[in-house]
DNA sequence: AATAATAGAATAATGTATGATCTATTCGAT
DNA sequence: ATCGAATAGATCATACATTATTCTATTATT
């Protein structure tokens, strides 16, 4: 009961056990420890966390297979370089699939769950977007109960890896303010759609959900980089 | 220039190097010769393919990784269980998926293309489903005409992920007669859409199209596993 | 002298081999 | 049926060989 499940990466919080070098590598690309496009290097991974070489290369494998870092024959791993191009795909994916798992969620809700539903978004409110960590996990939280139980594993699990993702990038900007106004009414929105078991209007929502969130995050992609050059370059 | 691309998934064709051992195993799983649920034991698979266990082990995380085997600590590797249920999964999400590629094909497509589509599609109705193999690799080119110059590419990999297990699998089932002459039908009427610069009647033959595909496949492993009870229980 | 070509060293990926340790499962004895 | 030893096999550490790439310094050419 308390082993963890590598397989399934949406059941990682309930395990005890130490993380394994494939979790804390990953958890390191996510959060940008590992920048975009750095270089992984299997010996100086080894000895950053600890271990001889040869689990370092089975998780960089397997983050390849999972498209958190990419390999060119010979010259070893790099971070993803995650840009603009490479949100707008998962959120055009996304813009897809959330509707539909919303939709199903509609069709099986019960007083609990909205309750629930209703519980998270009050701390969402009550945090106001003060802690841009903890709001990324509240946020986070709110979805999660209505993608999570999805018979659909396979649609949910590719939602739960595009939200790390996205996940780890939002942390790294700030969110203007029209767009806190914009999530905090849409979610509102949604609670309000399921309450009512209209499920178009919430996939409708939901899709506006989405896509409003990609649009920013790209815009703020773009802000950054017209900043700051690009260290990183090939 | 003759360097295989191990990242991307779509352009294994053009690479004139021995295949990998990554690339064998996954040939072996999509082709059956590793039945579903087998267990893949490191030893046997590094003598069968003539390496150390060091570029097994790797080639297994990266198939974990991209969900064809899955793994439990201790316990090793397996096929992942290819049933009715994991099917209905990814038809589910191709439903989505699809349509949305082939909109936007719709809307950049030229008369080479459809020339293109409508040399493919009458080598189909020659070969008239004689050789299933044959046909798989034509019907595949077809959809691929389509999606594989899209500019999502996470969309067009999934696609083609999702491609190669379905393809897999129909190859050990016969196709019925009237799923034929659905396929067939389907596809003249998506040129016919394409043409006509109908986008969203392409969408709708593509949806039904995949949806009929799914249900067809489901069906015929009903009907094998009630003939044949499954050997490989748990 | 300036530039191009080349050789060689350094870096690092990739593959092999082997032993140690840990875990799960099997089998035998109680 | 329960316990414990035996076994199979995964996992990890380590060492080393081979190969590809990158960088540098030397040589060659114009």
């Amino acid at each position: 009961m308390n082993e963890p499940n590598p397989t399934s990466v949406l059941s990682e919080s309930t395990s005890e056990t130490q993380p394994s070098v494939y979790e804390m590598i990953r958890e390191d690309i996510i959060s940008a420890r590992h920048e975009p496009n750095a270089r992984l290097k299997v010996a100086d991974l080894a000895e950053l966390y600890g271990t001889s070489t040869n689990p370092i290369r089975e998780a960089l494998q397997q983050l390849r297979g999972e498209g958190f870092v990419v390999m060119e024959p010979n010259r070893g791993a790099r971070v993803v370089a995650i840009d603009e191009d490479f949100v707008r795909d998962i959120i055009e994916i996304e813009v897809l699939i959330e509707p539909a798992l919303t939709k199903w969620f509609v069709s099986i809700v019960t007083d609990a769950d909205i309750a629930e539903l209703k519980a998270v978004q009050a701390d969402i409110e009550k945090l106001n977007f003060a802690d841009p960590r903890q709001h990324g996990e509240l946020d986070t939280k709110f979805h999660q109960l209505i993608y999570d139980r999805h018979y659909n594993r396979h649609a949910a699990e590719l939602w739960w890896k595009h939200r790390e993702i996205l996940r780890a990038i939002s942390r790294r900007f700030p969110t203007s303010l029209s767009r806190r106004q914009a999530v905090l009414r849409e979610h509102r929105e949604l609670i309000e759609a399921i309450s009512a078991q209209n499920a178009e209007r919430a996939a409708a929502v939901v899709a506006r959900h989405v896509e409003g969130s990609g649009r920013h995050i790209i815009e703020q992609m773009g802000v950054a980089r017209r900043v700051k050059p690009p260290k990183n370059s090939i």
